[in-house]
DNA sequence: AGTATCGTGTACTATGTAGTACACACTACT
DNA sequence: AGTAGTGTGTACTACATAGTACACGATACT
């Protein structure tokens, strides 16, 4: 699905309990203009900025990263990261690309109880 | 180390026993205009685009994941196995951050063998 | 001495990004 | 019946990105 409707469909699930989440509330909580939020709920424009996505995702109780990736970006703390240690995050990303959800959650999970 | 300066390290010492690594040859086989790159090497201007770095970083024989790092950039392919799984992959990196390298690549080399 | 190559200064441009501003028509309340 | 709020169409803008084009003075070759 395309990172607009994504943003509508939440949003309207929003408002049928709380009528605090129509397109111009939300807009003037994220500091948007309306017919902007709008042209990107339907997808006439780009999605907007990774700052703009932020606010966005806060607002609308979603996860940030999964919201960034629908827009096609990753988050900047993310991208630093990688640039940090670039070839050997590299290879590691393209080793992992073919591997299952679960190995790479044991991989984090294993990293997080510190065993190295 | 800016990357502009660091492309010109480069150049120049493959320029020491290969005439052909001049700015304006390189430039050259690169597709950029000499006045372009003198002012990418200086670094007056920003780095190019992440295909003119990829071509550069072939010229010279540099790694593109490096090269691009240095401009600040991540490779596309590695954007997208990110946005594919993105709160996972997003969860990973956020661990591995303080992991130190050879942690990273112990585990890039498990994955390799296919342990999962 | 002449010319070929070198790096660089200056001016310009096309496209994309990330929005603002305002008017309009429709619906919902009271 | 009036007004408050809703979503949207159209027009515009400031700034960044990713370069091209051409002229210039210095150096190197022969």
């Amino acid at each position: 699905m395309e990172f607009g409707s994504y943003v509508r469909d939440v949003r309207e699930r929003r408002l049928n309990d709380d009528r605090s989440y129509s397109l111009r509330q939300v807009a003037g909580r994220v500091g948007l203009e309306p017919a902007y939020l709008s042209k990107i709920e339907r997808d006439v424009t780009a999605p907007p900025s990774e700052e703009t996505i932020g606010r966005l995702a806060e607002d609308l109780g979603e996860d940030r990263d999964l919201l960034l990736a629908m827009a096609g970006k990753v988050s900047n703390d993310l991208r630093q990261i990688i640039i940090r240690r670039a070839p050997l995050f590299a290879e590691l990303l393209r080793q992992l690309k073919e591997a299952p959800d679960h190995a790479v959650l044991r991989i984090a999970r294993e990293v997080r109880d510190g065993d190295w």
